[in-house]
DNA sequence: ATACTTATTGCAACTTGGTTGCATTTTTGA
DNA sequence: TCAAAAATGCAACCAAGTTGCAATAAGTAT
């Protein structure tokens, strides 16, 4: 019946893990997603299907990244967004609202292209492009041992 | 005598803002850094400087990123960093260690050029390139009034 | 279906980051 | 030097995120 339930359900078999209704519900929701989704957002939107706890949910989003199931997207704000990572949603930048925070996605684009593509054609006022680069610096790539450090 | 101090000077002066022993003590340290500083290390380096309570961090830190002295700099893990901006470090890219959080400063590039650039030549191992627009959409943009909204 | 093992969730308590209102102190400029 | 304006400090608060552990639900073999 609910074909998208479905795809949650084989997502779930496929990574090897269980199938709660947690679990389900999260993915359900990034399914039906059209934007990348806040933490809260994502808690509104579960809070009126399943029962939860915020830490389920920390625990639910962080195990999706590590199996690959859904990918996190920078923003301004120091709010963290997750999207989901299938093959016909491959990586792509992203437009920040620096007034409603609002994420909407973009085509994938290359950098040389960007300020054509979307100054005039998407009406967006754009204020900052930043090419951000994650991975490993060379000690922590190096050390046998990563530990977690925050500052 | 130190120069650096009288350079935080003339910019707290050419901003037309009071020249407060918590202002000169946080552009100081702006000043001296070589990265991107997150709020906890600024936090740090001051205490050992200047009497200061976190609010007052805050407030500097808004206040300066308005006048357009400092820039924020987008980084995972939700913590925000900020960099001087003056004319000699114009925008460029970072990169942002997942394991030990460290923001590096790199050359500015273009993005195609940005592969060849980082992976071999810097000595990262790069795990994801992001671009990341900010402004404001279509909705805020044609709003009279920008009512902050957070999700 | 049942019982058992393992995985997952919920709860409580806590840390950190960030904000607001207001009284106190410091700068500024006459 | 002194009043007005600006900036800081304090207290109290809210939201985000984390940890340990007990309770519960899912998977699995019988």
């Amino acid at each position: 019946m609910d074909e998208k339930h479905e795809d949650a359900l084989l997502t779930l078999q496929h990574a090897g893990i269980a199938k709660t209704p947690q679990r389900l519900g999260v993915l359900n929701i990034f399914l039906a997603a059209k934007t990348p989704l806040s933490l809260s957002t994502i808690k509104k939107r579960l809070a009126a299907k399943v029962r939860f706890d915020k830490v389920t949910l920390y625990r639910i989003l962080s195990l999706f990244k590590n199996l690959g199931i859904i990918r996190e997207v920078t923003s301004r704000n120091g709010v963290n967004y997750f999207e989901i990572a299938t093959k016909d949603n491959p990586v792509h930048p992203h437009f920040n609202c620096l007034n409603c925070g609002m994420l909407t996605c973009m085509e994938p684009l290359t950098f040389s292209q960007s300020r054509q593509l979307i100054s005039p054609k998407e009406d967006y006022h754009v204020d900052h492009i930043e090419i951000s680069i994650t991975g490993l610096c060379a000690g922590c790539r190096d050390a046998t041992k990563l530990q977690k450090r925050k500052n």
